[in-house]
DNA sequence: TCGTATACTTAGAAGAGTACGA
DNA sequence: TCGTACTCTTCTAAGTATACGA
C-alpha cells in the first residue's frame, strides 16, 4: 500500500482530486493501423476539452515524460480539434434527428430503412463538421469510433459522491431509434416423419420444430424435462385432430438436414456476397445502436429483442425446453426524453402494431424493457458497457471496494466479535459474512425450486452443502449461480467451525444452515460502512487478490525482460482470482488433441535442439553422432528435414540452438499456460471484479503491452482506468 | 415486516470473425 | 488456399440490491 504521502496514489474517498485524471505514464501499446486516419466518426466524437493539468502535487517527471498521454497517443492531437466541433455540432445534431412529436405511443408505419440510416450516428454528420475539417475517408467502424465519446472520467466533482452512485437523475435528454424485432417467420415446408411416414407441419409448429432440430446434436435433448416441455410447447403448435400423438414417433431429421444445407449454403457464398450481406445489415442496424444521453452519441447493449426459442435455462431448470414467444411492439416499453421523438416501428417488423408505452423516467438508465415470456421477468435494454453510465457506475464500483480497505480491519474484528456472540443471530451474521469474506462466497438469495434451478449462495446453504473433516476443514459442495459447482475445502476458523456445527445440529439434510437472509445481512453490512452489501466483498477481495499475486513478481523469478514470462505471470496471478471467485468453464472441447499437438511439436523442437547440440559437439571433436529425426514416424507422415544444413559454419549453428531454445520456452509456457486455464474462465474476473488500474499500472512498470491482458472490448470499457500511473496500488 | 417489483450486475456458452500455419 | 485454432462479440440466463406498497 502506498503511505500517506505518496501523492500518485488516489485516496479511496476522494477519486479524482479536483477533477483531474492522474497523469500516468503513457501505457506501451501496439498501434493501430487507423491510428493516423481520421474518421467520420472521429468528427463526431465529444471529448471533453482537456483541462490544464492541475495536480495535488506535481512532480517534474509528470511535465516530462510522456506520462500525460492516456491509452493513444493520437488522440490528445485531435482534441481540440473535436472540441470546437461540439459546440458547433450540439445543436445541429438534434435538428438532423428530425423530431417527429406528432409520432406518439401506438403508432407505425415507419420511414424506410435508408432514411432512418440517413438520421444516424456517423451519417449525421454535421455540415458544418465538414466545411472544418475534412475526413480522409469514411469509416463505419473503427476503433476509434467507439472510444468514449463521453469522457465523464475529466468531469469536474466526480468524487463529489464519494463511491455512491447518484439515484436520481441520470440524465437530462434521452433519444434513441427503440428495438429491432425478429421477423416473421417463413416457412420452409420440409416434412418431419412420423412413424416412419412423411408428415407435414402447420407454420407454427414448423418453427418450433425447428428450434428442436437445432438442439439435435446437442446434450439437451437427451434431458427429460427439455424433451417433456418441448412437447408441450410443440403440441400446442398442433391442431387438436393433428395425427401427431406422440414425441416419440417424431423423427426431426429432415428439418435438421434442410437447417444444415441452409448453413452450408451460406457458409459457401463468395466472398463478395457475405460482404454485401454484412453491409445491409450494418446498414439496418445502424439507426438502432446508438442512443443520445444528453447529446452525446453512446452505443446501445443490446437493441434487439430476444427471438423466440426454446428456454435454454442452465443445469436442471425445471422450465428448460419451454417455448419462449415472439416479442411484439406492444409488449415493449421505451423510456425518452418528454422533447425526444417517439420511433417509429421498423417497417419490415410485424404489420399493424405499435409501442406498449413510452416512459420519461430520467431516474433509469435502461432504453426499453419487454417481459420474457417464461418467467415473466423483465428483460432491459441498457447503454453498451463503453457507455458513460455503465463506465461510471464500474469506477464507482471499484471504488467502493477501495473504500471496503479502510474499514475491513474493524469490519473483521466485528464480525469475529459476533461470531463469539451468545445471541443465536448475531452468530448466524457473523459466520455468514465470515464466509462470505473468507471464501468469497456469494449471498445467496431464496429460490423457488418449483420454478427456477436449485442453485444456492451462503444464506441458502443447506446442511446437505457441508462437510466437516478433522483440523477445523469443511468442505462445501453446492451448486452455485449458473449452476456451476462449487467443491472446496478450506480450513476456517476455529469458532467458524463450531458455529457452523451448531447450526446443522439438529437438522435435516434438506434444511438451511443459516436463518437469516441477505436482506439482514446487508443491513448488518451497513451498519459497518456506508453501502456496503455482500457483493462488495469479492470485488475488495478479487483486487486485493490480484494486486497480492502481481506484487510477488519478485520472489517468483520472472525474467521482465521477457513479454511471454511477464504475460504468463500474469495469467498465473488472474487464475488465482477466478479461482478464488469460482469461475469455471467448460474444457473446450478439442483441448486434449490441441495438447497432444503441441506435445509433438515440443518433441520436434527438442530433436531439432539435439541434432544442432550433437553438430556443435562435431565440430569441437570431430566426432559424428547420428541422431534420428524421428524414431518412430506414423503412416503417411512426412519426413522431416534437418536443421543443420550441410557444412554450415560454428556461429550459425549457434545462433540456430539458440533460436530454436528461445523457441522452446516459448512454446513450453504457451502449452502450461493453455493447460492451467482449460477449465478456468479468466475473463470473468477481469471483467467484473479486479480493478483494471492494477493491471494498467503492471503493464506499464513493465512495459507490457496492454492488448495482451485486455482486448479492445475491455479497453473501451475501461477507458478511465487507462490514466492509471505505474504505481496505483489498489 | 414481508412480498414483490424494479434496476441493475454478473455469468458462461455459442457463434462470428480473424490469424496463422501447413 | 484451406483448415484449424484462437479471439472477440453477442446473447441471454441468473444473480444481487433495494425501493415500494400492502
Amino acid at each position: 500500500m502506498a503511505s500517506a504521502g505518496d501523492v500518485h496514489m488516489q485516496d479511496a474517498d476522494q477519486p479524482m482530486a479536483n477533477g483531474t485524471l492522474p497523469n500516468g505514464p503513457a501505457i506501451k501499446r501496439e498501434r493501430d493501423e487507423d491510428d493516423d486516419d481520421m474518421p467520420l466518426g472521429q468528427a463526431l466524437r465529444q471529448p471533453a476539452p482537456k483541462k490544464a493539468k492541475v495536480s495535488a502535487s506535481p512532480s517534474k517527471d509528470d511535465d516530462d515524460d510522456d506520462d500525460d498521454m492516456p491509452i493513444s497517443s493520437s488522440r490528445p492531437k485531435e482534441k481540440p480539434k473535436a472540441a470546437a466541433k461540439r459546440t458547433d455540432n450540439k445543436g445541429d445534431k438534434r435538428k438532423d434527428l428530425k423530431p417527429d412529436k406528432a409520432n406518439g405511443a401506438r403508432r407505425s408505419p415507419s420511414p424506410s430503412p435508408a432514411s432512418s440510416v440517413k438520421a444516424n450516428g456517423a451519417a449525421r454528420a454535421a455540415p458544418k463538421a465538414r466545411a472544418t475539417a475534412k475526413p480522409k475517408r469514411v469509416i463505419v467502424k473503427t476503433e476509434a469510433d467507439f472510444e468514449p465519446l463521453n469522457c465523464w472520467w475529466e468531469k469536474e466533482n466526480l468524487g463529489a459522491s464519494k463511491g455512491v452512485k447518484d439515484t436520481t437523475k441520470q440524465w437530462d435528454y434521452l433519444e434513441h431509434h427503440g428495438v429491432i424485432f425478429t421477423p416473421q417467420y417463413e416457412p420452409h415446408g420440409v416434412k418431419i416423419r412420423y412413424d416412419g411416414e412423411p408428415m407435414a407441419l402447420p407454420p407454427d409448429a414448423e418453427e418450433v420444430a425447428n428450434f428442436w432440430a437445432q438442439q439435435l446434436d446437442g446434450d439437451r435433448v437427451g434431458k427429460e424435462k427439455f424433451r417433456t416441455n418441448f412437447w408441450k410447447a410443440f403440441k400446442s403448435k398442433l391442431p387438436k385432430d393433428h395425427p401427431i400423438k406422440s414425441i416419440d414417433k417424431c423423427d426431426f431429421r429432415p428439418i435438421k438436414q434442410h437447417l444444415d444445407a441452409d448453413k452450408e449454403r451460406k457458409k459457401n457464398r463468395s466472398k463478395e456476397e457475405k460482404e454485401e450481406e454484412k453491409k445491409q445489415k450494418a446498414a439496418y442496424d445502424a439507426p438502432y445502436q446508438f442512443a443520445l444521453v444528453d447529446h452525446i452519441r453512446e452505443k446501445i447493449g443490446n437493441f434487439r429483442v430476444e427471438p423466440p426459442g426454446l428456454f435454454m435455462g442452465r443445469g436442471e431448470h425445471p422450465k428448460q425446453g419451454q417455448l419462449k414467444g415472439r416479442i411484439f411492439p406492444e409488449q415493449v416499453t421505451l423510456n425518452l426524453a418528454k422533447d425526444a421523438p417517439v420511433p417509429r416501428i421498423p417497417n419490415d417488423g410485424p404489420p399493424g402494431h405499435a409501442w406498449g408505452d413510452v416512459h420519461h423516467n430520467n431516474t433509469s438508465t435502461w432504453l426499453a424493457w419487454y417481459k420474457d415470456t417464461i418467467n415473466g421477468a423483465v428483460k432491459y435494454v441498457f447503454l453498451g458497457a463503453a457507455s458513460g453510465f455503465k463506465g461510471m457506475s464500474d469506477f464507482l464500483k471499484y471504488e467502493k471496494a477501495r473504500k471496503l480497505k479502510d474499514y475491513i480491519g474493524a469490519i473483521r474484528d466485528d464480525y469475529a466479535r459476533k461470531m463469539k456472540s451468545k445471541d443465536q443471530e448475531d452468530r448466524e451474521l457473523g459466520t455468514a459474512v465470515y464466509l462470505i469474506d473468507f471464501l468469497a462466497l456469494r449471498v445467496g438469495g431464496e429460490k423457488d425450486t418449483e420454478e427456477e434451478a436449485d442453485t444456492v449462495g451462503c444464506c441458502s446453504l443447506r446442511k446437505e452443502h457441508i462437510t466437516f473433516e478433522d483440523g477445523y476443514k469443511i468442505t462445501l459442495d453446492f451448486l452455485g449461480k449458473d449452476s456451476i459447482r462449487y467443491h472446496q475445502t478450506s480450513k476456517i476458523e476455529e469458532i467458524a467451525y463450531h458455529n457452523l456445527k451448531s447450526f446443522c445440529k439438529g437438522k435435516k439434510d434438506d434444511e438451511d444452515i443459516f436463518d437469516i437472509d441477505p436482506a439482514r445481512l446487508n443491513k448488518y453490512l451497513k451498519e459497518l460502512m456506508p453501502d456496503l452489501s455482500a457483493k462488495v466483498f469479492r470485488t475488495y477481495n478479487a483486487s486485493v487478490t490480484l494486486q497480492q499475486q502481481l506484487d510477488k513478481i519478485g520472489e517468483k523469478g520472472v525474467d521482465v525482460s521477457k513479454p511471454d514470462e511477464l504475460l504468463s505471470f500474469y495469467n498465473d496471478c488472474n487464475r488465482e482470482v477466478a479461482i478464488l471467485c469460482n469461475h469455471q468453464r467448460s474444457v473446450p472441447k478439442g483441448h486434449a488433441a490441441s495438447m497432444e499437438k503441441a506435445q509433438k511439436k515440443l518433441d520436434e523442437l527438442n530433436e531439432d535442439i539435439q541434432e544442432v547440440e550433437d553438430y556443435l559437439e562435431y565440430l569441437r571433436t570431430g566426432k559424428k553422432k547420428k541422431t534420428p529425426k524421428v524414431e518412430k514416424k506414423e503412416e503417411g507422415e512426412k519426413e522431416r528435414k534437418p536443421v543443420v544444413k550441410d557444412g554450415m559454419k560454428e556461429d550459425a549453428a549457434k545462433k540456430k540452438l539458440d533460436t530454436l531454445k528461445s523457441q522452446r520456452s516459448k512454446h513450453e509456457l504457451t502449452m502450461k499456460m493453455k493447460d492451467d486455464n482449460k477449465a478456468v474462465a479468466l475473463s470473468t474476473s477481469k471483467i467484473n471484479y479486479m480493478d483494471p488500474r492494477i493491471t494498467v499500472a503492471f503493464c506499464k512498470k513493465y512495459e507490457m503491452t496492454i492488448e495482451k491482458v485486455f482486448n479492445k472490448g475491455l479497453r473501451t470499457k475501461f477507458p478511465w482506468a487507462m490514466y492509471s500511473k505505474s504505481d496505483f496500488v489498489f
